[in-house]
DNA sequence: TTGCAATCTTTACAACTGTAGAGTAGTCTC
DNA sequence: GAGACTACTCTACAGTTGTAAAGATTGCAA
């Protein structure tokens, strides 16, 4: 299969967000959730999900006199295409200096580098079982 | 100093590229070295420049008949605004799940591993004595 | 000084984004 | 069955982004 695009604009992301952890939903209580951070009005939400199911970020659902919405991206996909553009962009495409980029620029804390320094340890396992294969 | 934001768009970023890799220099040398890449014509090219030089991203300065543009925002700028958008967006302003989601999903060669290692111990000795001051 | 070549200016336009008002239709209640 | 609710549809509009053609300028070479 064809690796997509999924590239979401800013109030695509928070509309989706809120479908994720509800779904499915239907455009009122999506517009309800938002409410508190961004002041959108139903109309505006409705209109915005209208949109993303044109482009197929999501699929609706009729019951009786409600429309149901559903994700067709999961939060997975939509993460990878985000960053990827990311890395493209500002970075030309290379990960480790963007990486790099995130250590030298934010304050993590020692509890978030361990993490880190578990994760790559695992990486490292994961990758070398794989080159074996 | 309060930051701003510098968030580029897509074209924008190329040609801001080209501009870092060259400063100042005139619109046709932009276009130029960027025709492989996009094949854009002179008039988009110098569109696009003008209208960054409105929203101040860059500057401009006249030499008889030429302009010539330099860059008002660094590269490290924009990049932090980049990645910034990037975590607020796709994750929830976490920097820590968006490092794993990286490492999860790119794969990473022995290399990039250790020099990955080794700025996280760079930046535990950092941290430490940042925390002593 | 005249014309060419290089560069700049003006204007345009369609697609996409954010934003929403106004009107319509189905359903529940009395 | 009439009004009140609730949810939906249609239409609009301004700003941004990508894209560029056509025309105006200006400096230089012959």
């Amino acid at each position: 299969m064809a690796k997509k695009k999924y590239e979401l604009t800013g109030a695509e992301w928070a509309i989706i967000q809120a479908i994720w952890e509800n779904e499915p939903c239907a455009a009122p209580a999506v517009q309800e959730k938002l409410e508190a951070k961004k002041s959108w009005t139903y109309s505006t939400v409705k209109t915005l999900m209208d949109r993303m199911v044109i482009k197929g970020l999501l699929k609706t659902e009729k019951f009786r006199n409600l429309i149901l919405y559903r994700s067709v991206v999961t939060k997975f996909q939509a993460q990878k295409s985000e960053v990827k553009r990311t890395v493209k962009r500002a970075f030309n495409g290379a990960l480790t200096p963007m990486m790099q980029f995130l250590l030298d620029n934010n304050t993590l804390s020692k509890k978030q580098l361990d993490e880190l320094e578990v994760l790559i340890k695992k990486k490292r396992i994961k990758s070398r079982s794989a080159k074996k294969k």
